[in-house]
DNA sequence: GCAGTGATCATA
DNA sequence: ATGATCACTGCC
C-alpha cells in the first residue's frame, strides 16, 4: 500500500499531525531518482505562545510560511550551515509546523536536507508529486515515544514540552 | 566539551 | 549599520 498524502491530513492540530507522520515515508525525487525513507522523528511547534516556536515573536519574513496552508513546506536557514525541514499544519493564520529531524537511516535535521538536497527552493512549496517532495503512507504502524524537543532551552517551561515524537 | 558559520531580527 | 541569537554538526 502506497498512498500519497493530501493536504488535507496537514490541516489537524500539529500534535496529531506530528504523532501521526512518524512511521509515514518522506518521499524525495531529485534528478530523476526517487528515495523514500521512513519518518523516525518529528517535533512540534504550536503557535504564537510557544515559546519555542518561531513565530513567538509574530509574523516575519522567514516565518510566513507558517501563518499559509497547511501542507507547505516551511525551510529555513541556521547556524550558518544547516537548512531545516517542516511542514506547516492546522488552519490558515495560525503558525504551526511539524519539524523532521530524523529519517531512516539519516539522523538529523541537517543531515537529513544535506542528504536530500533539501533548501530554499523548497520553502512555500507544497508537499506533492509536483515539487519532489512528498509524504507517503505505505501502512506500517509503529510504536511511538514522546519526549521534549531538542535544542530549545532557552524557552522556559516550553522547552519541556513532551512535544518531540520518535520511533521506539 | 565547544568552535564554526552566516541569515535573520531587533535596535538605532 | 551593528550585534546577538540560533529548532545543529562534527571534531576535540
Amino acid at each position: 500500500m502506497k498512498k500519497v498524502l493530501p493536504l488535507k491530513f496537514f490541516k489537524a492540530p500539529v500534535l496529531k499531525v506530528a504523532e501521526s507522520l512518524v512511521g509515514k515515508y518522506l518521499v524525495r525525487k531529485s534528478r530523476g531518482k526517487e528515495i523514500a525513507l521512513m519518518i523516525t522523528e518529528v517535533e512540534a511547534y504550536d503557535g504564537c505562545n510557544d515559546l519555542a516556536c518561531h513565530a513567538r515573536h509574530g509574523k516575519t519574513k522567514r516565518n510566513e510560511v507558517m501563518f499559509g496552508e497547511a501542507g507547505h513546506f516551511y525551510v529555513y536557514f541556521t547556524y550558518g550551515m544547516h537548512w531545516m525541514l517542516n511542514i506547516v499544519t492546522g488552519p490558515k493564520d495560525y503558525p504551526a509546523a511539524v519539524l523532521i529531524r530524523g529519517v531512516e537511516g539519516i539522523e538529523g535535521p541537517g543531515r537529513l536536507t544535506k542528504k536530500l538536497k533539501i533548501d530554499k527552493k523548497l520553502n512555500g512549496k507544497t508537499a506533492s508529486k509536483k515539487s519532489g517532495l512528498w509524504f507517503e503512507d505505505r501502512g506500517v504502524a509503529v510504536r511511538l515515544k514522546r519526549t521534549s524537543r531538542i535544542g530549545v532551552n532557552y524557552a522556559g517551561a516550553w522547552a519541556k514540552k513532551p512535544y518531540r515524537f520518535v520511533i521506539q
